[in-house]
DNA sequence: TCGTGATTTGACCAACTGGTCAAAGTGAGG
DNA sequence: CCTCACTTTGACCAGTTGGTCAAATCACGA
């Protein structure tokens, strides 16, 4: 049924999601206009809704694209590993894509910001089935006496905040330590945050 | 030279910056018309352009009446306090006003999201100063002894992140949650999370 | 080389939106 | 009750923007 596309199709496609994430990432969807995301995509207005049926098709392609890229590093946290390792390993490539992905974070945090009208209810459905799979997990480490009590959800709440802050507050960031890079320093001491935070009390 | 403002003014201008508030909090400053603003203060469209020069007058004068307000919480973090005390404390205060103030919350973080245009000069002076200034304190504090080291200002960002969460990415949460209010286990969670990175290692 | 479907575009449109303006209405002090 | 400054509004405008369409151009398999 689906026909296959060609190279050309594909080649546009991809300029102009690339372009709608760059133009969307910086102004939303309602600052952003099909004017800006056609410059910037190198086509014209009328080419861009050849391949895209709106401005809205575009943003929400991107939004579904988008959000498996950004589950995929608490999905990868391994039951079978070792729970403090294991967390802090997530701390540590969610930081990573905070870092590396900027405009991804930006574009899903204004998303949420604004109600999430475009994904409530994949996120009421996936995000959350994924979440609480993942709740259980930390409270089976928490019994095994693995990691100290905690609650699971505010924990990945607290993960998901103090990464992303870096990519969707950058300026504020940069503008309280004048321009020195945070990257490093975050890293060191969301480690020892959640280290501190997670390491079990000598008994 | 400034004329005092009348009865009329007063309550016209306050409803004004109410609805501008509930309107950009939910829209944005593009996404928000002055049609939306006007309806929601119950006066006509060229009224509202009586009090307010044009539609970024009302924004910037939310934003400017907004940031005294954001950080008085951290200003009124007392060096003369017990260390512990006090940093919870702060994080008390910040979560409370995430609870109390969701739409100025947002409306920040919007304004940040997108790359602060309105507030840049403001964040590089005003906020870099306070947060320089309260920086020294945790370092006092730790070279005393009282607070496990720690780098001031990740933990200052570290607390903005984790309490404005709630307000700002409210969908979310409750997306995971299912409907069940946050706010009292966030208190519980933050508290334990900020005391255990600041208690003193036992020696 | 040709024919056909895929691709591209200039011209255009209707809706929306920020903002203006002249005129009408209103109310508090004299 | 009159006046004058303050307040309110209907009508209007110009620029922007999402989207349409018919016609032109292009690319590729036969």
């Amino acid at each position: 049924m689906n026909k296959p596309e060609t190279r050309i199709q594909q080649r546009n496609r991809t300029a102009i999601l690339s372009a709608g994430l760059d133009v969307f990432s910086q102004f939303g969807l309602r600052g952003s206009t099909l004017d800006q995301i056609a410059e910037s995509a190198g086509l014209s207005k009328p080419n861009l809704l050849y391949y895209f049926r709106s401005k809205d098709a575009i943003y929400t392609a991107l939004l579904e694209k988008l959000l498996e890229t950004w589950l995929d590093p608490l999905l990868k946290m391994d039951p079978q590993g070792d729970p403090i390792q294991e967390i802090l390993g997530y701390v540590h490539r969610k930081l990573t894509m905070s870092k590396e992905y900027p405009r991804e974070s930006r574009l899903f945090a204004n998303e949420i910001l604004l109600g999430a009208p475009h994904i409530a209810e994949h996120l009421s459905k996936d995000l959350r089935a994924l979440v609480a799979e993942k709740a259980v997990v930390i409270k089976e480490w928490e019994a095994a006496g693995k990691i100290a009590p905690v609650d699971p959800y505010h924990l990945i709440f607290s993960i998901w905040s103090t990464t992303q802050h870096y990519a969707d507050f950058d300026v504020q960031v940069r503008a309280v330590l004048g321009g020195i890079d945070p990257f490093d320093d975050a890293m060191k001491y969301l480690d020892t945050l959640f280290r501190r935070m997670l390491t079990p009390p000598k008994v």
